[in-house]
Formats: C-alpha cells, sequence, structure tokens
DNA sequence: GGGTGTGAAGCCGTTCACAGCA
DNA sequence: TGCTGTGAACGGCTTCACACCC
C-alpha cells in the first residue's frame, strides 16, 4: 500500500484512541461524533475513512469494532511493531506509562540507560538495561522503532548506535536534533518549541 | 503584527534553541548552515527570517544576536510569558527539567498537583502547590499558559479550572483532548500519535 | 432528512528559479 | 562567485458543494 498522509496517520491513531474509550454497547459511531471527539471536522474524519478504504453504513455510520481493527492493521502492521527506549528518567518513565496505559499494538519490549543506578531497575514492567547490551536485544527481538530521551550531550551517539542496531524509525525527544542515515525515519520532537508555539498564539488570539 | 503561520513560529523556537547552542566568537550565520543545524533547506530559513521582517548582510549571512533577539521578541512577547504546569508526575518533571535546563523568555513560576505527597516540594527550584490555589497564583503572577500533564480523568477539570483562572493558551499532555473555550488557544498532544507515526512511516521507509 | 462519499476548488506551506548585491 | 530576497509554480491538505442512499 502506497504511504498515507502524515496528518492522517497522525489523526488514525488519535480516532483510535478515542474509539478505544467508547462503551462496548456502542457499535456504531457518525462522522460528526468522532470528528467532536478531537476537534476536527466531519469531513475531514470522512475523506481519512475513504483514504484507508473502508465504507459507513448509511444511517448507522462506521462499525467501531472494525474500524479500530483496521487501524490498527495500517499503522502498527498486523503484528505490532517493537520499541525499545533510551534513557531511563523522568521523561522515559513519562512515555513507558503513557505506553503502558493505553492499547495500541506497539510493544515497549526494554528500556536502556548508562546509569549504573538506573539498570536493572524495572518501571511498568520494562526493564532497564546498560546501554552496551542495546545491539543485541535490538537484533534478537526484532526492535524496529527507537525512543531517545537522553541529556542532549548524548543524543547523537545514542541515535548512532541505534542506527548500527537496524533500527527503522526514531522518535528524539533530547533537546538536540540528531543526524542519522536518510533510510531511517526520524522524528523530532522538543518539548519547548510546543510550549513556545502556545505563548505566541495564545497571545492576542481571537 | 499578523500572525505568522504555525510552522514559522515552531521553526523559529528551533531556530533559536540552535542559535543559542553557538559558541560566542562566531556572530553571524549563513541561511544554509542555520538550515542544516535542524534538517531543512535554506530557502525556508530565508522565508522564515523574510517573515519577521529581518535582513541578513551580504557575503557575512544573518547576525546571530540580532537574529535571537528578535526570534524572542516575536514567539515571548518583549518580556516574556509566564507558565504553569499542573500534575507534578514524571511527565510533569520532565517538562519542567526541559524548561529550566534551556534558555528561553518563558518562565515557569508554579507548579500544581492534588497529592498530598507531591504538594509541598520542589523540583528545579519550582514549587509544588496544591491545584485549589491555581486561581489565586495565576491571577496573582500574570500566568497566561497553562500545561497539562495530569492523568486522563483529570484532564477536563483542569482545563476548566485553567479556563476560569484566565490562562490565554493551554498546552494538553494529558491523553484525553479537552474542551475549552474559543478564545484560548489549544494545543493537543499525544505521545503516543508520534509513536506510532513512527512505526507507520518506519516501515518499509524509502 | 440526515447521513456517507467524493470531484473540484481553495488554501497554505514549500520549492524553484532567478534577480540583485557585495 | 556566493550569498540573500522573493515572485511564481507546485504540491499537499482541507473545505466546499453536491450526488447518492436509507
Amino acid at each position: 500500500m502506497k504511504y498515507l498522509p502524515h496528518k492522517t496517520v497522525e489523526r488514525l491513531s488519535n480516532y483510535r484512541r478515542a474509539l478505544l474509550n467508547i462503551p462496548a454497547n456502542k457499535t456504531h459511531i457518525f462522522s460528526h461524533e468522532l470528528a467532536s471527539l478531537i476537534h476536527i471536522t466531519s469531513v475531514q474524519v470522512r475523506r481519512d475513512i475513504m483514504l484507508i478504504g473502508y465504507s459507513g453504513t448509511h444511517r448507522k455510520g462506521y462499525e467501531i469494532g472494525k474500524l479500530i481493527d483496521l487501524i490498527g492493521k495500517i499503522i502498527d502492521s498486523n503484528e505490532g511493531e517493537n520499541l525499545a527506549i533510551v534513557g531511563f528518567g523522568h521523561l522515559g518513565k513519562a512515555i513507558i506509562r503513557y505506553i503502558k496505559s493505553q492499547r495500541t499494538n506497539l510493544s515497549l519490549l526494554a528500556a536502556f540507560d548508562i546509569h549504573p543506578d538506573k539498570v536493572g531497575r524495572s518501571f511498568y514492567d520494562v526493564y532497564c538495561y546498560h546501554i552496551e547490551k542495546l545491539t543485541k536485544i535490538v537484533k534478537e527481538d526484532n526492535i524496529t522503532v527507537g525512543i531517545i530521551t537522553v541529556p542532549a550531550e548524548n543524543a547523537q551517539q545514542t541515535a548512532k548506535l541505534m542506527e548500527e542496531s537496524g533500527i527503522k524509525g526514531i522518535l528524539n525527544y533530547s533537546s538536540k536534533p540528531v543526524n542519522v542515515s536518510e533510510d531511517i525515519f526520524l522524528e523530532e520532537i522538543n518539548l519547548i518549541t510546543s510550549l513556545e508555539k502556545v505563548a505566541y498564539f495564545g497571545k492576542n488570539h481571537d
């Protein structure tokens, strides 16, 4: 299948999370209902659903269970993807809890850190290994996505290590951008950027 | 001044962070240099700088200090903005450390939580008050931006409280979208969304 | 009437291509 | 020559407008 637009993929993720929170006794949902759950328009919902090749039934809307399954197949492959996180500090733990407390097909299999007081501990059943074990575990467990939450000064070497281990996608939460091969999908996220954006648009917001 | 495009504002934030990391003995920077620091094109840098009405000098590029100051004036107002964070857990602390360890004109003045074992503690000089003090402190300290890092089930009431306190912009990191008045600039961020996006685009990435 | 599905139009942001300048 | 500044073209995403269906 051809790649879907970036924005559509993001919304599909949001749709699924919203759908998973709907009580089981409700089986169908209208595009405008789903839209209002995540603050967008119903046309946009219908477009996205059209793009993934699903059809709703007239008068009843979309079948919630089917939609959840289909989105899962698209964004996590059929079998899900395996993740690893490097950096077992506050941000790392926040992300671990975030992942572990929401249903998703993604499996967070391991955490890594370099500090002796973190290595060997667990958080939400995720065990923290020494960083030198990364390559071995990534290969053995078929981990395809890596999350970086280490301090800025260690970000580049962490990314390099992930790249050498064969990871396919990297999410960098450290405060410094990293360079990796073109073959890897890289997403840079900086918490300050969103904050400054809100500060800017909050001023004199119409 | 007219609002700048969303994407430009995000990049301005990134430019400034990159510029602040440049050694003081380097006074000028070319558009292609700045571009490569954050993985974008030089044309885009020049466009953005054009939009904020700054001009570089030929053959020498842009004056780093001036550019930093100008970006600061635009995204944080002249005097900066004051922030508060609600939720003193791992994510809250991660954000506090993030803000406190990077130069920005934003001042994080207070944290809030409802749990007795968190109230009264400090982290990076940010004191955690009981949530019931929020309205009073927001008004007294002229806090304009609020960050939500509470569990999903408390997100909506937190947003409502912020709205009633007169906050202008809200950044919601809880895993559930909130509803607020149209007058408030709201940014919803879900860590799972970025992760699923990387999982999707990491697969078969060209 | 109240929903879905979708071609076409519109909008926004990026990139091209090149003028202008030191 | 090597950079900045920018009109114009392009491309991707969103919205309009409406056909269709129960």
